[in-house]
DNA sequence: CGACTGATTGATACGTCTCAAGGATAGTGG
DNA sequence: CCACTATCCTTGAGACGTATCAATCAGTCG
């Protein structure tokens, strides 16, 4: 009777994009129509929120009456183990639309990772503008398509990737979802750890493959928050092997 | 233009279930209402197919024209990285439909691990029907975000499981998915090398793992097709470490 | 029966984790 | 503005888990 919601992007996506693909399907997600046209629909039922940093969005369980859309901000989508151990499934940044999935619970947890400002649409609302209008129904459709296929391309990153791989795999597409060239600055609001916990490593093999790439000149790290990807083509080279 | 289709099960799931989930979700897995149901109006517009053992039903980047559901026989969805490695992002059988998203090619290759009955439905028809029936379009939504759902938890699995802990979730969720109890013979057609690549480990560690547990009696393996789940509170401990 | 494919087991190498310490950064209160 | 503290990042040494390589075994098909 709910809805979960997964990562999709749908904001300004005209921007330009001077990476070339990372992963073989990247080029179609780059392509993907400007979402959030069609989803304008949502805009007049929706409610502006705003989360402190690491604050819940929601949890694993609860009932999913909302999805959402990032306005700024960052928020990690994860799921924690009985013991623990945490595996963060996508972050999803300015223009992103999550929790869209149609299960009564949310399958995950969302948790702000810098300050967020969302839009929140009730379900029941969004479940009632598709009944009329097609347009919102086909995007629907397709953030959840969309979502689908990165998730694979991820499953292979955690499967059958080394940790060079996996660290390269990522900067490339923090950079691209940017739409950042070589040699610019890239905004990494996300920690070392969020990080591990997405690629499935620890922070400390995050940090050791870092510091290679900074040794290396594939990259340049002034500081925390910023990463310089100063060798495109060298950083693709390391992620197939 | 065109849809590929992922995993969600929609055959006799009236099935009883005598496992309680491995993992959180699964409960809500096994109670998904009948979605064959839901999709029978797609009967009329099926054409019947068959491929032989370990034979290509689509490649990704195949223009995706047409979705899937299994009559009989085991599909494996998978990805190959540029040297090779493979990773199977799930396994579907009897009365699964794969193949339904919303993208113009086929983001994974589907192969028949055994030989193989499928129905096969045009994806214009698809969503012909959709316009008209509500229903359809439900529970088209319904199967992406069981699919969805389910990725979540085996990226779980991928990043931050051992060995022991991916063989014992795969063994229960085998037999979950087939609706059978402690003790009795559950049919594996498929291969250690596939168990391996959906587990993100080598046969090798496959086999090891496997023989520890037979060692430890928590399975019994009769033959290289059958392994019989002799202590699942064993096994379900396992799981979480 | 013989050849092939897949499964198993063993010995060893390697990659990543773990544990521990030190350094940088950011936030807080005087 | 600076000291203080908490948090995060970085680096190192060693342990551990899984991969790799190689050989044997089992099951299947001609």
């Amino acid at each position: 009777m709910s809805i979960v919601l997964n990562a999709a992007r749908g904001g300004t996506s005209a921007a330009p994009f001077r990476f070339s693909p990372v992963i073989a399907a990247n080029a179609a997600e780059n392509a993907r129509l400007s979402l959030s046209e069609n989803l304008r629909p949502l805009q007049r039922i929706s409610v502006r929120m705003r989360y402190g940093r690491n604050e819940t969005i929601f949890g694993e369980g609860d009932a999913a009456d909302h999805s959402y859309k990032v306005i700024s901000g960052t928020v990690r989508l994860c799921k924690y183990t009985g013991d623990g151990r945490r595996q963060i499934a996508d972050f999803v940044g300015d223009g992103d639309f999550f929790g869209f999935l149609d299960l009564a619970d949310h399958s995950f947890t969302a948790e702000a990772v810098t300050d967020v400002i969302l839009l929140s649409y009730p379900r029941s609302q969004i479940d009632r503008l598709g009944e009329t209008m097609p347009a919102v129904r086909k995007h629907v459709l397709r953030l959840l398509s969309e979502n689908i296929a990165a998730m694979q391309r991820h499953l292979v990153l955690l499967g059958r990737q080394t940790a060079r791989e996996k660290v390269a795999s990522f900067l490339l597409r923090m950079a691209e979802r940017a739409g950042l060239g070589e040699g610019e600055r890239l905004d990494m609001p996300i920690g070392r750890q969020d990080v591990a916990d997405h690629l499935g490593l620890t922070v400390e093999t995050v940090c050791r493959v870092l510091g290679e790439f900074r040794q290396k000149r594939l990259v340049m790290v002034p500081n925390l928050q910023q990463i310089v990807l100063s060798n495109v083509a060298a950083l693709r080279a390391v992620c197939e092997g």
